[in-house]
DNA sequence: ATCTATTTGTACGTATGTATT
DNA sequence: AAATACATACGTACAAATAGA
């Protein structure tokens, strides 16, 4: 990837330099089609191509870490590798986005009402038995009913990573990210305003019944019936939110 | 927001120090409820709070500013400032998520097929005459059938500028953001196989009459037909791009 | 287990650039 | 036009981490 640039190649448009470099790090990688795990030059080869002073490699470096496109090690045989940007990551640069936009439980319920009927869609019949076992495990772990408060919002965390495990067996990696997301924001930034005191056991119990007949198509690979239930199942839970004046909080995901 | 943290409060949990300067001053934006434009501490004042050196805090900012969360200004006056993320940056960052996971042109149109109806269905009735009038201005930008296949392209994506319009009108941030992130997807990353040569007129021109159509069933406030209608038009738009075996570039969107 | 080589990480001092007054 | 207040960039020195002998 040599063919490098002498500092004042480009004018500079707007940019600062550690910026320029991060782009121009990024070109190389598109170019030539360098892979998750390819070695980067090192700060001592970058600072003799670009004919700029560590710092300001080093910042460059920074940006690309920071939008998750690099990791580095210390040590021999370390440097800078690219990387895949994590879910992870992923996901809370996308919050940060919504951070001033005080997105709503409605905002997101919207989204989900036909995202996850079409997720669970396109799932039916094609879930394997591993996927299937987890899934029903994940369901057993809530079996009794909540006794306070917060043992319910426990109760709905669970059940939100229901939705997130869903996600990730879809082939459509679109898909699978929303998902994710929607219940990542979900489970982190909802707080209660009127907690249902004592909890309403047969409300929850409907969406545990929900889950188990999903299960069941999915497995038969029904995908209408799959869609129905989904659906039908993403009205209760908005409606439930509404009912308990669920907010979000404001605040930046951890990565 | 002065209390600021001596070096070795937190035995920095595997993060470089840089990244646990940005991380606290992430969390002093929250705690302190700091709003876009306002001023964070100077670099002489960071060094001195944080006890480190220049370039470290320095980084640190960097790291913040590839996250869209800060602009930096120079000369008196200057300094760090609280920065909404933009749509633009955001876009770039989940682009990067994607980079390696080969997004197909169908993950998007199974997306697209199911949220640009429920956008349209959500807009019916609720855009003003003025929004009204640049979506008829858009549409009238290609009132002419593409006589070759470049002409053909800017054809499609100037009614990919369509959507991102209608999409800029929900009072949804996500539902908005992500039919924007999609349109510039498509009209940043397609490439197309097997250019219809000579193009086909008659199928451009249907995709002309469902926007114009939408544009009077949205004046109207005939939310169910704006559903149906958008619906048609995703249907026929992915035919369309499967027949031209269009596929997406693997590239970074610019920032 | 210790040393050594390699490569990033941190610190500091100075000089330059840039926008405001 | 000049002084001021800030970020930007450079260069060097040294510290820390890691892999291999």
């Amino acid at each position: 990837m040599p063919p490098a640039i002498t500092r004042s190649e480009k004018p500079g448009r707007g940019l600062s330099r550690p910026a320029q470099v991060a782009d121009k790090i990024k070109e190389w990688v598109v170019e030539d089609g360098l892979n998750r795990g390819d070695r980067l030059p090192g700060e001592a080869e970058l600072m003799a191509q670009f004919g700029m002073a560590k710092g300001t490699i080093r910042e460059a470096m920074r940006i690309l870490e920071a939008q998750g496109l690099i990791k580095t090690r210390t040590g021999p045989g370390g440097g800078s590798f690219v990387h895949e940007v994590s879910k992870e990551r992923a996901r809370a640069l996308l919050g940060n986005y919504f951070y001033f936009k005080n997105l709503t439980i409605a905002d997101i319920y919207q989204l989900r009402s036909v995202l996850e009927p079409e997720l669970a869609a396109s799932l039916a019949g094609r879930l394997d038995e591993d996927a299937l076992k987890a899934l029903r495990a994940n369901i057993a772990e809530f079996d009794t009913p909540a006794t306070d408060a917060e043992e319910e919002r426990a109760r709905h965390i669970v059940s939100l990573r229901f939705h997130a495990m869903l996600a990730a067996q879809s082939s459509n990696p679109l898909l699978a990210f929303l998902i994710d997301f929607m219940a990542c924001m979900l489970s982190d930034l909802t707080v209660y305003r009127r907690l249902f005191d004592p909890p309403n056991t047969e409300l929850w119990q409907r969406g545990r019944d929900y889950q188990m007949r999903l299960l069941e198509a999915l497995r038969d690979g029904d995908g209408a019936a799959a869609r129905r239930i989904m659906s039908e199942h993403m009205s209760t839970a908005w409606w439930l939110m509404e009912m308990q004046e669920a907010e979000m909080e404001r605040r930046f995901l951890p990565e």
